[in-house]
DNA sequence: TTGAAAGCGGTACCAG
DNA sequence: CTGGTACCGCTTTCAA
C-alpha cells in the first residue's frame, strides 16, 4: 500500500536513456513528430513499464492552462441539472477536457465561495447554471477574469426584449413553456386559473410568471385567481402549502386549473387536493414543468412542460469552449424551445 | 472582458513592497505569526486590492498535495448517489478539500479512464462508489498510489463474513435489507415469491439476491419462483420485462409478492401488472429498494427499503481523510443497517 | 522578522 | 532529432 514515490518524467527518462525534454516530447500527441520513432516507443515503453502518469498539476502550472471547467449548479437532486452536466460532460470528453462541479443549494453565499475556489484551481472557463438575478453584479466581476456562460438560469427577465445581452447564456425559453402551459388549460375551457410560482431571484421562475401572466392578459374572459404568495423552495411540501391556501379563498376565486412552476410543487398541489376531498383532473387540472423521472407514473400522470436539459448543457459548453479559445463575442444568447407533454392530469373544465 | 493578467504573488510582495516569501508568510494561516501585524495587513491590503487569489496549481505543485478527493459515482440521476454525494460534501467542506466528481454509467471501460484522469490531477485520494465485482485487480493497482475507500459497492459477497477485509469499504447490509425485505413478504402469508434482481457484478445486488435467497431458504413453504433472469440495467423497462416474464410462467409458478432490487424496476413491475390485468398490492404485492424520491406518491405507495446514504458519504469521506493524514489501517469495513419502510405496495396475501 | 534561493514536475525555446 | 535551460507561481529551508 505505500506509494514508494511516484515516478516522474525525469525518471521515465532516466530509464530510457534520454534528456526529460526528449520524454517530454515523446509523450505528448503534438510533439512526438519531431522525435524518432525508435525513441519515441523506448520512452513509452519505459513510461510503461514505471506506470508513469503525467502529472497534471505540473503540466498546468507549465502551460497556463488546465483544461477544467467549472460547472456551478443549484442542486444535483434535480434530475434536470444531471442532464444539463451530461450535455456538459459530453462535450468536455470530446475535448479530453475535465469538468469540476459543485453545488449551492441556492445559497448566495455558497455560490461566491465555490466560485472562488473554482477560480483558485484556475479552471479555465465557468458555467454558472445556479445564479439569481441579484448575483449580476458578482458575476460581472468574475467575468473579468475568466470566460463565463449563463446556463439555464440569467439575470433580467426573458420577456424584456429590449434588453442588451450583457453575457453569454444558453436558456430555455421559460416565458414561452408558460404560455403554452397556461394556453392549454385555457383552451380546456378553464376560466379560474392560478399558478404556484417559485422564487422571483430565480430568472426560470420569473420567466414562468411572466408567460403565465402573459397568457391570462390575453384572454379576457380568464381569472387568475393566484394568492400571489410565492414558494419558499420549489418542493412538494411548499406546493401543497401554497395550494391548501389556494382553496382557502372564497368559492368564486377557486381555482379549476393550476399552474405549478415545477413538477414536485405540483406533487405537493396533488397531495392538497386530496385532502381538501378534490379530485385531479375531475375537478381540478393541473399542470408541472420539468417533466421529472416518475412524474409518468403518478396518481394521474402529470401534464407537464419538458425542457432540452442535454442539449442545454451541450451547447453551454460549447459556448464555453469556444470562448476559452478565444472565438466568441462577450455576449450571446442562445433560447431552446421547450416541449409540452399532455398526459392525465389536466381535461377540460366540467360543465 | 479583458483578463489583463491574473495577479501573482509575486505582484502583492512588489506592491506590498516586501518580498514574496513574506508575502507567502503573510497570506498562510499557519504562517502568518511569523510575519510581523503591520507587515501581514499590508500584504493582506495589496492582495485584496489586487483581487489576488492563490494560485491553488502552482501551491499544490509545490506542496506535493492537492487537496482535492476524488469521487466515481456510477449514475448521477440516481438520487441516492446524490446523497451520498453530499455526505461526503460535507466533510470536504469541513477540511477544505474539494471533491472532484466523476460518473462511470457503469461502464468498467469509462471507471479506467476517468480514475486515471483523478490520478494524473493528483488527487488526495479516491472514494470509488461504481466498482464491479470485476475491477478488484485494477482497484488493487490504484490503492497502491493513493488511498481509496469503497463506498456503497465492494468486491466479495457481504455474506462471506470468512473472506478477510482487504480494503477500505464503506457498506450498507444489503444481505440485511433484502432479508427484511423477503421476511415481510413471508409474514404477510405470501408462498411465491420472486425477485427482480439487478447485475450480478454489482456487490448491492449480489448482496440482495444472498439475502433473498437466505430468507426464503429459511422458510421450507415458501417457493422462489424467479425466472433466473438478470435486469440489464435497474430501470423501468427492465422491471417490466422481467415482471411480464414472470407471469408468463404456469400459473403455480406466478408470484404473489415481488421483490424488485431496486425502485425504479418496481414502477417497471407495477406497469407489467397492469399489463396483465393484475392489481398491487390487491393481487400481487411489490416491495422496491432505496426509496427514491416521489416513490411515496405512486399508485400504490412503494413500500421500499431506505438507505443511510448520506452517512455513507461521510463515513466515506471521513475515513478517506484519515488514510490520506496516514491515520487509518489499510483495510477496514463500515457496514450501516438499512431501514424498511412499509408503505401501501404490499399487504396479506389473498385468503 | 525578513530576504535569498532552491525546487516541485513539467514544457518550450534555443542551440547544436 | 536531441540536449540544455529557463521558468510557470508558490512554499520552505537557511541565513542574516
Amino acid at each position: 500500500m505505500a506509494d514508494s514515490r511516484v515516478p516522474t518524467l525525469k525518471d521515465v527518462a532516466k530509464k530510457a536513456g534520454v534528456h526529460v525534454a526528449t520524454a517530454s516530447r515523446a509523450l505528448s500527441d503534438e510533439q512526438a513528430h519531431l522525435v524518432s520513432e525508435a525513441t519515441r516507443a523506448r520512452v513509452q515503453a519505459a513510461a510503461d513499464s514505471l506506470g508513469y502518469r503525467t502529472n497534471a498539476v505540473a503540466q498546468s502550472l507549465r502551460k497556463g492552462t488546465t483544461g477544467a471547467l467549472g460547472v456551478v449548479v443549484a442542486d444535483l437532486a434535480n434530475p434536470f441539472v444531471v442532464s444539463v452536466l451530461r450535455g456538459i460532460e459530453f462535450e468536455a470528453r470530446a475535448r479530453d477536457a475535465m469538468p469540476l462541479v459543485a453545488e449551492t443549494h441556492d445559497d448566495p453565499a455558497l455560490l461566491r465561495s465555490v466560485v472562488t475556489r473554482l477560480l483558485r484551481n484556475r479552471v479555465d472557463g465557468l458555467i454558472l447554471s445556479a445564479v439569481h438575478t441579484t448575483d449580476e453584479e458578482f458575476v460581472a466581476e468574475v467575468e473579468s477574469r475568466v470566460p463565463v456562460v449563463l446556463a439555464v438560469r440569467g439575470f433580467g427577465p426573458q420577456i424584456d426584449l429590449g434588453r442588451p445581452d450583457r453575457h453569454r447564456e444558453v436558456l430555455h425559453d421559460d416565458v414561452q413553456g408558460a404560455r403554452i402551459a397556461v394556453n392549454h388549460l385555457i383552451r380546456l375551457g378553464h376560466r379560474r386559473i392560478a399558478q404556484l410560482p417559485g422564487t422571483q431571484r430565480i430568472s426560470s421562475f420569473l420567466g414562468r410568471s411572466d408567460g403565465y401572466r402573459a397568457a391570462i392578459a390575453a384572454s379576457p374572459d380568464v381569472i387568475d385567481v393566484s394568492t400571489g404568495a410565492v414558494a419558499l423552495e420549489a418542493s412538494v411540501a411548499e406546493g401543497r402549502r401554497l395550494t391548501a391556501d389556494l382553496f382557502r379563498q372564497p368559492a368564486g376565486r377557486q381555482p379549476t386549473a393550476i399552474f405549478a412552476h415545477n413538477d414536485l410543487m405540483a406533487v405537493g398541489a396533488l397531495d392538497a387536493l386530496r385532502d381538501v376531498g378534490l379530485r385531479c383532473p375531475d375537478d381540478v387540472s393541473i399542470v408541472g414543468y420539468n417533466d421529472a423521472p416518475l412524474s409518468d407514473h403518478l396518481d394521474p400522470p402529470l401534464t407537464t412542460v419538458r425542457l432540452p436539459s442535454f442539449e442545454l448543457g451541450r451547447h453551454s459548453a460549447q459556448l464555453a469552449f469556444s470562448a476559452i479559445a478565444g472565438d466568441s463575442p462577450d455576449a450571446a444568447r442562445i433560447m431552446l424551445a421547450p416541449e409540452f407533454v399532455e398526459r392525465k392530469s389536466t381535461r377540460p373544465l366540467n360543465p
